[in-house]
RNA sequence: GGGGGUGUACCAGAGUGGCCAAAUGGGGCAGACUGUAAAUCUGCUGGUGUAUGCCUACGGUGGUUCGAAUCCAUCCGCCCCCA
C-alpha cells in the first residue's frame, strides 16, 4: 500500500538516472538515502527545492532520508558543470548558511515518525578532524587522477583551469558517502543530474574499499533531471536573481508571482515535481487549463500550493489581495479605499522604497521621482526613467505618465503616505516615512 | 625557464591613429498583440535635458601624438605550446 519510490519519480519525470540494482534495493527493505546540500548561501532556493521533494518522496515511500548540510564541502566549493573557480566563502557567513539551510530543510521532513524519522547531518563533523595525510591514504588511494578527469563534470574545467582544491572536491562528496555508508548504513545518494559524476566518486570509493564479491554495488546513485524552462534560460531566476525560499530574501508576493507567470508550455512539468499532488489531480488541471487557458489555472494551483506551503495559508491570502488590486480591475478610488494600515500589511511583500518628507516635498517632477530621489531602485538614472516615461511605460496609482516633466502635485498621495509606481506591469511603492 | 596568444559595455565578440560612447548577436527594459503566458513585430539599452557641449569608459600605470580602444614602455590577469 506505500507507495513506490521508483515508480512515483518515473510518472513525475523526477527520475533521470539511477544506477543499475537501485530499484531492487529499494523494494527489498526500508533504505537510507541522502542528498547533500552546500551552504553557498543562507538560503535554499527553489533549484534547490527540486532535490528536496526527492528526500520527500522518498521519506513517503517509506524509506529513511538524510539531509547532508555541507559545512565542510561548501568550504571547498563545486566545479562540476561551473565556468570558472569560485572564491572562497569565509567561515563565518558559512556556518551563518548552515543555520538558515538547517532550519529550512526541518521544515521538509519528518523527523519525528519511528523508524524512518528523517537525520540531519553535517559532513564538518567528521572532516574536521581528519588530517592532510589520513585523507590520501583513506580516500584519495583508491581513485586514480584518470578516473577523476574523465567525469564530465570537470572536463570543460581541465581545459579552461581547475585549481586542485577544486578538483579534489568530488573526493570529499565521494568520502561523504563512504562515511555514511559506513556509519549510518547509508546506501542512497540522490541529487540533481549534475551530481551524477561526483555520486558516483562516491559509489566507487565505497565499491573499491569495501569489495563487490557478489557482483552488484552495494551503495547506490539517482538522480533527478535538472529542471528547464520551455525558453531555453535558466530556471528559477528572476529579474532579481534566485527566487529564495526565505522571505525575506524573496518576499512571499515575489514568490507567488514567480509561479504565476511561468509558461503553459512548461506547467505540466513543475506541476509534477513540486505539487503533492496525485497524477488524477494533475491531469485534471492541465484539462481545465486547455479549455480556458486565459484563467491560468496551472498557474494559480502551483503558485497557490507552494505559496501556501513554503510560507504559510495567510501569507497566501494576503499576497492574493495584492494581486487582485495591482493587476485586477482597480482604479484610482479602489486604491483609495483602502485603509493605511491594511495597505501596509497586504502589500507587505511588494516591492518599496521609503522616501522622507522632505525628499518628497523638494522633488519637482515624476523624473527625479524615479530614479534619483528613490535611490535608483526604481530607474537607474534620469535618462532611463526619461526614456520610459516616454515609451508610456510608468504609471502612477495606476494613471499613466504623459509627460516626463509631469509636477508631483498632479499625483495624490494614498492614505496621505504611499504612492504606487508601475513600470510597465510590474509594481513599485513608494513610501513616505512618517 | 623559453616561445606564442589574449584582456573591449551585463555576456559573447568586431574595431588595429581622427568618421568611436565603440559594429553585430545574445541578454535586459519597455511598447503593440494577449492571458501578468509563449511566439512575433517595434523602440530603447554610459551619465548629464538638448548642449555640432561636457564628464566617465576599451586590464593598471606612464609615454608618443594636435588627436589613442588602436602606437610605445612597463606592470597585472588569463590561455596555449615547448622545457
Amino acid at each position: 500500500m506505500t507507495i513506490d519510490f521508483t515508480e512515483e519519480l518515473r510518472w513525475r519525470g523526477m527520475l533521470h538516472d539511477m544506477m543499475p540494482g537501485t530499484d531492487e534495493q529499494l523494494r527489498k527493505e526500508m533504505t537510507s538515502g541522502y542528498i547533500g546540500f552546500d551552504p553557498t548561501a543562507s538560503s535554499l532556493h527553489i533549484g534547490n527545492l527540486a532535490t528536496i521533494m526527492l528526500l520527500v518522496h522518498f521519506q513517503r515511500a517509506g524509506h529513511k532520508p538524510y539531509a547532508l548540510i555541507g559545512g565542510a564541502t561548501g568550504m571547498i566549493g563545486d566545479p562540476s558543470f561551473k565556468a570558472a573557480e569560485r572564491t572562497f566563502l569565509d567561515e563565518e557567513t558559512l556556518r551563518f548558511n548552515q543555520e538558515g539551510i538547517r532550519k529550512q530543510l526541518e521544515q521538509f521532513l519528518d523527523f519525528d515518525c519511528g523508524a524512518n524519522s528523517a537525520e540531519m547531518v553535517n559532513n564538518y563533523d567528521w572532516f574536521k578532524d581528519i588530517g592532510f595525510l589520513q585523507f590520501l591514504r583513506d580516500a584519495g588511494k583508491f581513485l586514480s587522477v584518470n578516473y577523476m578527469m574523465s567525469k564530465d563534470s570537470v572536463k570543460k574545467r581541465l581545459e579552461t583551469g581547475i585549481s586542485f582544491t577544486e578538483f579534489s572536491y568530488q573526493l570529499l562528496q565521494g568520502y561523504d558517502f563512504y562515511h555514511l555508508y559506513k556509519n549510518k548504513n547509508v546506501r542512497l545518494q540522490m541529487g540533481g543530474s549534475d551530481q551524477w559524476g561526483n555520486i558516483t566518486t562516491g559509489t566507487e570509493i565505497i565499491r573499491r574499499k569495501e569489495g563487490d564479491e557478489e557482483g552488484y554495488f552495494k551503495a547506490y546513485a539517482l538522480t533527478t533531471p535538472l529542471l528547464t524552462k520551455s525558453d531555453g534560460s535558466k530556471f528559477g531566476k528572476s529579474e532579481g536573481g534566485n527566487i529564495w525560499l526565505d522571505a525575506t530574501k524573496t518576499s512571499p508576493y515575489e514568490f507567488y508571482q514567480f509561479w504565476l507567470n511561468q509558461s503553459d508550455e512548461d506547467l505540466p512539468r513543475y506541476l509534477r515535481v513540486f505539487s503533492f499532488k496525485n497524477k488524477q489531480e494533475i491531469e485534471a488541471l492541465e484539462s481545465s487549463h486547455a479549455e480556458a487557458p486565459h484563467l491560468r489555472i496551472m498557474q494559480k494551483a502551483l503558485a497557490e500550493e507552494l505559496t501556501s506551503r513554503i510560507h504559510s495559508e495567510r501569507a497566501f491570502q494576503l499576497v492574493l489581495k495584492a494581486t487582485e488590486v495591482l493587476f485586477g480591475k482597480a482604479t484610482l478610488e479602489t486604491l483609495q479605499s483602502i485603509a493605511a494600515d491594511e495597505f501596509e500589511t497586504v502589500f507587505n511583500g511588494v516591492p518599496q522604497t521609503e522616501i522622507t518628507l522632505q525628499e518628497w516635498n523638494d522633488c519637482t517632477n515624476i523624473t527625479d521621482l524615479v530614479s534619483t530621489v528613490t535611490y535608483s531602485e526604481i530607474y537607474a538614472s534620469k535618462g532611463e526613467a526619461r526614456r520610459a516615461i516616454q515609451q508610456n511605460a510608468v504609471s502612477v496609482n495606476k494613471v499613466k505618465v504623459t509627460s516626463a516633466e509631469q509636477p508631483l502635485t498632479d499625483f495624490s498621495l494614498l492614505q496621505e503616505r504611499f504612492l504606487l509606481i508601475s513600470k510597465g506591469k510590474k509594481n513599485h511603492l513608494i513610501k513616505l516615512k512618517m
